[in-house]
RNA sequence: GGGCCGUUAGCUCAGUGGUAGAGCGUUCGCCUUACACGCGAAAUGUCGGGGGUUCAAAUCCCUCACGGCCCACCA
């Protein structure tokens, strides 16, 4: 008990900052977090979406995490032998494009250092953010198992990946081959489909005629890149499109190059579209690369990978493409050739690390053969092997399965896994200096140094392929890699596969669905059988966030404002399934309201303490109305939690937790028990609080996947009054539901009672009776039930309405003569007999508006008794719900008008 | 072009067949010895429009409008 603070210390209003500080140092030393394969208990793992060390966590970051967190802690609370894996990603483009920003900042560049220098320069970084991101996870209070860090490039991670490339080659999945690719002219290197974004731009589709050779006026096509037209080898109509029949098979003059090219036929083009004849470049479009294998064009290079127009372009040679596309359209004009220019917004690919527009480039790239391992991952999904929450993602990622392209994985960047491919100079007639990603059909050898010499030709000289894999590619590893694939581990045969994968929905292609494929291809197993994809942060106008809109928000700020668990309150309980998070900084004032809620009703639990010897078990103890009914309410809320959790909804059970502590026990349980409490009973003090102590520690404890550092810092206290105390709540289980048998009367009782006190306190505050004051309040009841549990319970009633002397008129007696005012409820009448306090005319005002609100329902639920088709249609519970609806509107609409008649 | 999701109180969102809810904000009254990060009381909604199914629709179906997202090789 040495490190807890005593209830004297305790501020009025909670103050996270210190409190959050000592349990992140507390829990690192106890070492609570790790996992040791507790082989009694079930095992459940996780691992965690590694962030790229860009810098620092954002916003997204703390959401993920704390449903990460909040998951593990319940289920370690629930018993399971849980392991939660730690790590970072090294993060290829996202990273070096970092670090080039960094550079220039320095008036160098990546260049200018060379790749060790830039390599090593990299490390140093990744040495220094992943402390930033592993730091900040910590404060975030996520139970990690910070013993099994793991890096995307470290070690273990490297021979990982080596053993998946080479076993990916050796059964035939892996390839080097010349394809268009999508290529960053700035990142200079080639992206993966995925990788690339399409932007909605401003263009314009422009008419240009490409006259006969022998003389005819030709066609025209319609393009938006008329750069490209360099690179033009044929123009291609539609097999059956009447205009053009009579040119398919002549030759046209290439505009500006003079090049002799033929009109082709092919059914791809859609002759409704723009001229119905379209320019064909094979080397610079997807669609005309396809349409040149068909037709067996040549495919010319007009555009270079630095985004230049190539030597092959005569005057055109070294322009960019917007200088080349602005000089060939003044070209085209002056020789009359461009005929029209039309506005045609239109989808245009963007790099998804730098926004710089996409180029397809014709080069040797490595790919994945995917077909056969997205089949596997569709087989596992149809079997039920692997499930979606929301199911709604499910449809997205079966498409993207079905229509799966091959992988382009190679990048010409330098950090990331160098491929291991070996090319001997010899056996290859290459030098050192050649251009590596022109040269087809190199003979290489997958090896994880060096060769000493060549197998085939006896040659010593090696050089290694100079790029390096996508990111993504160790990333798909991850859920096996972390725990020393390929080795055959305990780690590996105890925690994998795992149990869940909490990642947000941009990632599924790139993320998700590869890990399932790679991980049944590696393992044979899913790597995880349930993903959960929550959604996006995005700031008060609907915006992603992003540096560049300079609308991120720091966690870590968060944090220090308004606390740790306000913080993991106010996401958890905005991240309803399937939707994303709206953040404002007002949603932050929930949290932190309620944490000091919990705090202060933990604060006047102690202040009433009854010290734990003197305290037996809670059925020593005779339990009264209030301690029935919250321990009813405590059930129902223990088990909506449970069923919330179990479907994921945490934004659901964190509602819950928030309304049953607030609204049930702190505004009505509370209350009451004080009666007691403060009272000079020792016996009656004793059953109340170890009432109040059991539930409030049964919240903590449900509270502290949802926030672990105010709930950990109050059961460091109250855990003297725990049955069965643990060192940490962590290391505590979720209460088990208390047997209470609550009765019909105790139940319409509290019931009666709550709404009676609602509409006597309503008259105080309409009428503006001094809350300070006193009141004589006589009843009157009809129900034999409800009034029965009032006259046991009327300190109740007193105390919750500030009442003095309760006296009972028989309600053979008839009304009151004299002039009250009045509070009716569906049980009973009080009456306030206040003359000159009162202003009755007012208080005829407010009854009056309560009668034609009785009356509206009134006449509604007539109506509805009234339908025959209702009565013999819909189901006798409901018939008979709105029968006791009626005759309770009947009867508060006759005690209504009595009260009207004398007043008036 | 295809698909998905959303449209409920000023704002952010619950509610998925039986008389419209929460948090924040607003108004009024209270420093009632756990909490003013609080307590009590209020005001505010033809549940996006239209049609249909049903005894009964915010809830199910159709349709339109608006907003958002994902996918996509129409130059």
């Amino acid at each position: 008990m040495n490190e807890t603070t005593e209830i004297k210390t305790w501020d009025k209003a909670y103050i996270p900052k210190d409190v959050e500080a000592r349990w992140v140092l507390n829990w690192a030393k106890s070492g609570i977090f790790n996992s040791h394969s507790d082989l009694n208990r079930e095992p459940y793992s996780l691992v965690i979406p590694p962030p790229n060390v860009t810098g620092a966590l954002h916003i997204g970051h703390a959401l993920n995490n704390t449903i990460q967190d909040f998951l593990a802690r319940s289920k370690r609370m629930s018993g399971k032998d849980l392991c939660w894996v730690p790590g970072t990603d090294h993060g290829g483009i996202a990273t070096q494009t970092v670090m080039e920003k960094i550079l220039k900042t320095e008036n160098t560049s990546r260049i200018r250092l060379g790749r060790e220098a830039f390599t090593s320069r990299m490390e140093d970084w990744t040495v220094h953010c992943k402390e930033t991101i592993l730091g900040q996870l910590k404060k975030l209070g996520c139970s990690l198992d910070f013993s099994r860090e793991a890096f995307t490039m470290d070690e273990k991670r490297k021979t990982s990946v080596f053993h998946a490339f080479k076993k990916l080659w050796d059964d035939g999945l892996l390839y080097r081959g010349e394809r268009l690719v999508n290529w960053c002219v700035r990142c200079g290197t080639a992206l993966s489909d995925i990788e690339v974004e399409h932007e909605e731009r401003k263009g314009n589709l422009w008419h240009i005629r490409y006259p006969e050779v022998l003389g005819g006026a030709g066609l025209v096509v319609a393009t938006t890149r008329p750069e490209t037209m360099l690179g033009d080898v044929a123009v291609a109509v539609h097999p059956d499109d009447r205009r053009y029949q009579a040119l398919i098979g002549k030759k046209l003059r290439l505009p500006l190059v003079n090049r002799e090219i033929p009109v082709i036929a092919d059914g791809f083009v859609d002759s409704s579209f723009g001229t119905g004849a379209v320019k064909v470049t094979p080397a610079h479009d997807p669609n005309d690369f396809e349409m040149g294998l068909r037709h067996k064009l040549p495919r010319l290079k007009v555009i270079s990978p630095a985004g230049k127009m190539t030597e092959e372009c005569g005057v055109y040679a070294g322009l960019s493409r917007e200088e080349a596309r602005k000089k060939i359209l003044q070209d085209l004009e002056s020789q009359g050739l461009l005929e029209k220019t039309e506005p045609h917004p239109h989808a245009v690919g963007v790099c998804y690390r730098c926004q710089e527009i996409i180029e397809p480039l014709l080069s040797q790239q490595w790919f994945v053969k995917t077909k056969d391992l997205a089949a596997e991952a569709l087989k596992a999904l149809d079997a039920g092997q692997f499930k979606i929450y929301p199911v709604s993602w499910e449809k997205p990622y079966r498409d993207w399965l079905l229509d799966i392209r091959d992988w382009c994985v190679s990048r010409q960047i330098w950090w990331g896994h160098e491929i291991p491919v070996w090319y001997c100079l010899k056996c290859n007639a290459i030098s050192k200096d050649t251009p590596f990603h022109q040269i087809p059909n190199l003979k290489g050898v997958v090896a994880s140094e060096k060769p000493k010499t060549c197998s085939a030709c006896g040659g010593s000289e090696f050089i290694q392929d100079p790029d390096v894999l996508d990111t993504w590619f160790s990333s798909a590893l991850w859920p096996f890699s972390v725990f020393g694939w390929p080795d055959k581990t305990d780690d590996l045969a105890r925690y994998y596969p795992t149990q869940i994968l909490v990642t947000g929905y941009e990632i599924i292609y790139l993320w998700v669905a590869r890990m399932q494929m790679m991980g049944l291809y590696f393992t044979g197993k899913v790597p995880f059988s349930e993903a959960f994809i929550h959604g996006i942060v995005r700031d008060k106008k609907g915006k992603k966030m992003s540096k560049s809109l300079g609308n991120v928000v720091d966690p870590l700020q968060m944090m220090e404002k308004y606390g740790t668990d306000a913080l993991r309150f106010s996401l958890i309980s905005q991240a309803r399934p399937g939707k994303d998070i709206i953040f404002s900084e007002d949603s932050l004032i929930a949290g932190r309201n309620f944490t000091n809620k919990l705090w202060n009703t933990a604060r006047f639990a102690l202040m009433n303490a009854v010290s734990p010897e003197e305290l037996g078990d809670l059925q020593d103890f005779p339990l009264e109305a209030a301690d029935l009914w919250i321990l009813s309410e405590y059930q129902k809320m223990i088990a909506s939690v449970r069923e919330e959790v179990g479907a994921y909804n945490l934004a659901g059970a964190a509602e819950q937790m928030y309304e049953f502590l607030w609204d049930k026990f702190c505004d009505w349980y509370v209350e009451l028990a004080k009666l007691r409490l403060q009272g000079s009973d020792l016996n009656a003090r004793k059953t109340a609080f170890r009432v109040l102590v059991t539930i409030l520690i049964g919240v903590v404890k449900m509270l502290h996947p949802l926030m672990p550092f105010v709930t950990e810092e109050i059961y460091s206290v109250l855990k003297r009054w725990d049955i069965q105390p643990a060192d940490f709540l962590m290391n505590s289980r979720f209460p088990s539901v208390p047997e209470t048998k609550i009765t019909e009367e105790t139940q319409k009782g509290m019931s009666a009672l709550i709404e009676a006190v609602a509409s006597l306190r309503s008259l105080r505050s309409q009428l503006g009776i001094s809350p300070g004051l006193k009141i004589p309040i006589i009843c009157q009841g009809e129900h034999s039930l409800e009034l029965k549990f009032l006259k046991q319970n009327l300190s109740y009633l007193v105390a919750l309405t500030g009442g003095k002397e309760v006296s009972f008129l028989n309600s053979t007696n008839g009304g009151l003569s004299a002039k009250v005012a009045s509070a009716v409820s569906s049980s009973f009448s009080f009456y306030v007999p206040l003359e000159g306090l009162i202003d009755f005319k007012k208080e005829a005002e407010r009854l009056g508006k309560e009668l034609q609100k009785v009356e509206s329902d009134l006449s509604k639920l007539s109506q509805k008794l009234s339908d025959s088709n209702y009565l013999s249609k819909a189901a006798p519970e409901d018939v008979s719900e709105t029968r006791l609806l009626y005759d309770t509107a009947r009867s508060k609409k006759a005690r209504l008008e009595d009260l009207i008649k004398v007043l008036v």
